[in-house]
DNA sequence: ACCTATTTATAATC
DNA sequence: TGATTATAAATAGGT
């Protein structure tokens, strides 16, 4: 990009680098507006000299881009503390309920999972509709075939000595205690347990911003 | 800097808008990369994309640079102020605060229960075993494979590779975190994250009863 | 700062 | 989506 080519390393000159700081700095900041109004995107830069002074660039404001940064990772950090807090009492309830029951406490983890997969599918769809993302559409509804056929082959066979067996999915009452946990966490509203989940017309999922 | 000259102004098409904000979003942060090098100089990028993903850069860490830049702005106290409300409420508050604040969880999430499912589905086997249900067996692989896909079309749509920038939810490097909470949970030692998950040799899962 | 020779980024296309 | 390539844009080195 110039009449050399130079190699992306510390410039020892120090005249030499503070013009090129100076070059590539307006250079970066002009990137940065481009990229804003071309692609419609929210963007923050803030670059500080070596001398320690401050430039930088903001689409919207330096308080918007930071303050939406933050959230971002902020909630990306309750989710996984979320998820593990559910599945943490997921565990300990089947645990317990384990020790005493032995034999079949994964299946009716699996089935709690996959309600839960199924609803966040679900809210998925919401965001991809708008990303017109057939493909995953189409997966996301053999998914959902594929959980209900392994339910049923789950709860068809071989379990005799389960008192419960024909109730846990499909009528919901095996697992209505973890389910109502989920409930109580919020991440249940989306659609009744016991009702067929219908795929068709896409709504935003609980977690899409108003 | 293509084959034909542009204006800088919103582009209307969707998709030429999405390919473009990718080139550029590589290029801008490869910029602010060559100039916090070249010049010694601290720089940070955050991009929000239209669709509301983010991608960032920090030749520190944004944590740094975030904090000199609001340092270098003393005046402007509202930003680290209603940063610092905003995660407080984030982290204090249950679910259905999230509920309104979260912007991109659904993707994690899913890749979270995912995970749990793919463990679960392996415990399963242990115990399925010794019944020989062969064809719920069967049925665990496909939903295995399924979930395999789904994976790679939640990540594949609308990114592109991009191993080094601090992409929300690219290839696995998010995931670590929730993986690792698996693993603190105990759930995660039977097999390793992004590793074929082998049906051939079931062995117990950790919720069988010693 | 200004001036180009070159390198680099990328728009258009496949 | 991923390459390819012609062209526009950025910029290194020099004044």
């Amino acid at each position: 990009m110039g009449r050399g080519k130079i190699v992306i390393r510390r410039i020892d000159n120090s005249a030499s680098r503070q013009v090129t700081f100076s070059k590539r700095r307006n250079g970066l900041l002009k990137k940065a507006k481009e990229l804003a109004i071309l692609c419609d995107a929210e963007v923050g830069v803030v670059v500080f000299s070596g001398t320690g002074r401050l430039y930088d660039y903001a689409s919207t404001s330096m308080k918007s881009v930071i303050e939406r940064y933050t959230r971002a990772k902020a909630e990306n950090h309750l989710i996984v503390d979320t998820a593990s807090e559910i599945k943490e009492q997921l565990l300990i309830n089947e645990i317990q309920e384990l020790n005493q029951k032995v034999r079949q406490p994964t299946v009716s983890m699996i089935l709690i999972v996959f309600e839960v997969m199924q609803f966040l599918l679900f809210s998925l769809q919401g965001s991809l509709i708008h990303q017109e993302n057939m493909e995953l559409y189409r997966k996301i509804n053999i998914m959902h075939q594929e959980n209900r056929e392994l339910h049923k082959k789950v709860y068809a066979p071989t379990e005799e000595n389960d008192p419960n067996r024909n109730s846990v999915i499909p009528h919901g009452f095996h697992i209505t205690k973890e389910v109502n946990a989920l409930i109580h966490l919020g991440l249940h509203q989306q659609h009744q347990h016991g009702e067929e989940l219908k795929l068709g017309a896409p709504k935003l999922g609980i977690f899409q911003v108003k």
